[in-house]
DNA sequence: CGTAGTATTGACTATCTTCAATGCCAGTGG
DNA sequence: CCACTGGCATTGAAGATAGTCAATACTACG
């Protein structure tokens, strides 16, 4: 309840070996790897509910969880609040604002916890790092993440097309930038697999978007109309790449 | 048509520096990172329809799309078969299995594509390779599977809600292994708007699961008693990690 | 032209969401 | 100590949404 020491509790300056920690197999157990010169700087424990940082914010350093959980939540442009993952014991946090420059998410503590900062290069780019830091990051990154390759859902089966097609486009459109028409190359069947629709629920909801003239489509070929969702008030509480 | 030449399309030794292909720039546009000292093999083009690997097949390699469309499928325990995501080009494919050693999904081609085979170290482990691919590689595998973390749906809400206990109980007794009983640190609100469900709905299917016995909850504790999912027949099939 | 895979549409049903009310529990202040 | 409050959990009933079944086009290809 004292005001001081609560002060900032994520830029300890600290740095010990995770050779020395007891948790230290739960947070690098890679098989075949030693946690030989892994270094982080342990941080002042977080009160449930206390936010590690906030979806937004300029990105300031990635985290591994040592003790508790974090809830993940997002607010969507249209105001909309969503829980996009949980961490646990092992997991790394906030690494995606490492790639992304700003944090996609709000990260919050679910239970009393505790975390390391963990010692990135400003950005994905100087090439000095440790090269074990960073396969082990990798490693964990592609577990962590594909585990994620889960959730979404919560919207009506024409908004999922909608978002799905929107995304796909701004993806496939990297390149051939300026052409609006798209080449779907995927069936509605498969489409309606990934997004956990059924093919006739894909077809209506295609239908009912070009009713609605949000975009053209004849057959695979299509083209995206309006951009929708407005650039709404608010900026550091929704910020999304 | 002819047989030949449909051999090994896997594997062709011959390495060339990705910046001396005119594609290089959707495959590693990371900003401030020069496509300098990245080389990759690249391989036979693939026909609609022809698989790059399956699912359960040790890990061989992991590969960037140049051209095309790429479907990933996973086959689940139950027989079910789900699309797990689509690649397009500048996309990393595979990378998972690096990780886990075996490839945790089938990805076949959507269209008519191209890839070049990128040159990891057999395992997570070998420290002398470039540094910059592997940060290129994390950041990319970020990147593209943070965007991966959108599906995920297609069962009812019941067996969505057990599938998440099923895997927050693994993931969370990875160190006090031994107990039975878990400790869910979210709120119903939370667990459905993760999954994508009303709270009532959670609150419905955890009634149901404990009326099957399928688990024990009381409150925020729980137990899970049944393995379910029969250890069923195929192997190569479904592999999951 | 016939076939197979894909796309589309309609009708009916199952499943979830929503709305509303109640119970439970911890923290707070009189 | 106890009523009061707010957050969380639970349950019921009604309405909305998406899945299933079935029938019919459409299209590429041999």
């Amino acid at each position: 309840m004292t005001p001081r020491k609560l002060s900032r509790r994520t830029s300890r300056h600290v740095e010990v070996d995770c050779a020395e920690c007891l948790s230290a197999r739960r947070c690098w157990d890679g098989p075949e790897l030693s946690v030989a010169d892994i270094t982080v700087r342990p941080q002042e424990p977080f009160a449930k509910g206390a936010s590690l940082f906030r979806q937004g914010e300029p990105f300031n350093a990635a985290y591994v969880l040592v003790r508790g959980c974090f809830c993940l939540r997002e607010t969507l442009p249209d105001g909309v609040d969503r829980v996009v993952g949980f961490r646990l014991p092992g997991d790394v946090i906030g690494l995606e604002g490492w790639t992304l420059g700003r944090y996609p998410y709000t990260a919050e503590a679910a239970d009393s916890s505790k975390v390391c900062q963990l010692p990135l290069p400003r950005t994905p780019q100087s090439t000095g790092a440790s090269n074990a830091l960073l396969q082990r990051l990798l490693s964990k990154s592609v577990l962590q993440l594909d585990r994620a390759t889960r959730p979404w859902t919560g919207l009506p089966a024409v908004e999922r097309v909608a978002e799905f097609l929107r995304d796909f486009a701004r993806h496939a459109q990297a390149d051939s930038s300026g052409r609006d028409s798209i080449h779907l190359p995927m069936t509605r069947a498969q489409l309606g697999s990934y997004l956990g629709l059924a093919e006739e629920t894909v077809v209506r909801a295609l239908a009912e978007l070009r009713r609605r003239r949000r975009l053209d489509i004849e057959g695979r070929a299509m083209s995206i109309r309006a951009a929708s969702t407005a650039p709404s008030p608010h900026e550091p509480l929704y910020w999304t790449p």
